[in-house]
DNA sequence: CGGCGTCTTCACGGCACCGTAGCGCCGAGG
DNA sequence: CCTCGGCGCTACGGTGCCGTGAAGACGCCG
């Protein structure tokens, strides 16, 4: 029952050092240093994560995120330089599902990987992203940042609370009284239009179509839910 | 898989003991004496890291550094003399990633190299550069100084601290509790209040124009973060 | 088809948050 | 003893965020 990780990377020092580490987590890891390699062997043996560099020579690690991504909902972790600074947004919104930034501790990328393996361990993700194919945002926690099309969304403080609460849970439904000791931590029931209000502007900044959302939907009769296609 | 250095560096004794030193250690090592036949070797063999003097004949490291940066993202670390304390300051803004002082111990050396390349073990930077392309600084921890633009910025112990603090995790937003805990060494918290005037501080000291922050950004409602693009 | 409840949309005022300037203490160095 | 730089603290003004109120649109029911 060991997970077969597949590595992306071209620098070969960083391979050499995954492939100590994650052997000795009980990981079977398989290497392959640039994109198109990475989709076939992906197409071929069907690993269990994926691990992938942001920087790669030829096709750019986010161009293999997106096409692994359309053909499977296999965990896709990013390692990014802090260095690459433009592309991470765009980097980000490609579908992995979480990511770290190296240098990392490699007590921290294993963590983030068994969580992303089985849902138990509960390291909280850096990333999450939500809405239907197409139409996705990325939340970058402690970055604070969100994104779409590789642009950044402004968002003031509650917004991005209240964002959050719901895209931790996607498909969850959420009545207002439950978002508003959450997002506003009052204990016992205030008045729940002010919630109504606070969703009205999020999607103002973050649905492309505001009229019809598709990203943080209205259950009526009980509240609100972030969709994920 | 071994790493391959190239080795830039006019002092054959030291080129000998680094040749021994990097094969030992599984790196597979090139030299050269000068800038320019270290720009072709460059192009020619893409190694996966560079060693690089500061001081050369004809083209400097400094232009080396830069010519290098400007086409690739490779690792660069200088070695530099001690004696040259006035051309450190410009050297370091040249893009390279990290530097050790001659004489240094080969340990050390193998150990900042390997820390570039393979991400994983964290031997703290000597450098950090934050800012947006165009506006950045570089900060030489060991030495506690700050530079912009060639030219050296004074700071005061706590204001290099709090630069140093947000410099270590770009973009990550940190609160004015968790800034005080790191800075100060408050346990629990005192007036947030002191934070926002050493960022102001520091921002009329760093950024070119204080009124519109790119190297210390604010997050309103949580907190401040050190931007890089 | 009509009515009612639910949700959306807009406008507006209070206020928390942040930026900025200024003062005073304290310790180091002359 | 005096001077001066570094730091803590307070006060004040502006900006943008948030909460409320009220009216308009929509869907679900009879």
């Amino acid at each position: 029952m060991r997970a077969r990780v597949l590595v992306v990377d071209d620098d070969p020092a960083l391979a050499e050092m995954l492939g100590i580490v994650l052997r000795s987590e009980g990981f079977v890891p398989s290497f392959v240093a640039d994109g198109e390699r990475a989709l076939a062997a992906f197409r071929d043996s069907r690993p269990d994560i994926v691990l992938l560099d942001l920087m790669l020579p030829g096709m750019s690690g986010i161009d293999v995120a997106r096409a692994i991504r359309g053909e499977s909902g296999v965990p896709i972790v990013m390692l990014t330089a802090k260095s690459d600074t433009v592309d991470v947004v765009l980097g980000l919104e490609s579908g992995a599902d979480d990511y770290v930034v190296k240098p990392f501790k490699p007590k921290e990328l294993v963590a983030r990987m068994r969580a992303r393996l089985r849902r138990g361990e509960d390291v909280a993700p850096e990333l999450l992203t939500i809405g239907p194919p197409g139409n996705q945002i990325t939340i970058d926690v402690p970055a604070h940042t969100v994104s779409r099309d590789g642009e950044e969304v402004k968002l003031t403080p509650l917004e991005f609370d209240l964002l959050v609460a719901l895209a931790r849970k996607p498909r969850q439904v959420f009545t207002r009284e439950v978002l508003l000791e959450q997002v506003w931590g009052y204990r016992h029931a205030a008045d729940t239009r002010l919630v109504n209000v606070h969703v009205q502007r999020l999607r103002a900044k973050i649905e492309p179509d505001p009229e019809r959302p598709e990203i943080i939907l209205t259950v009526r009769g009980v509240g609100y839910k972030a969709g994920t296609g």
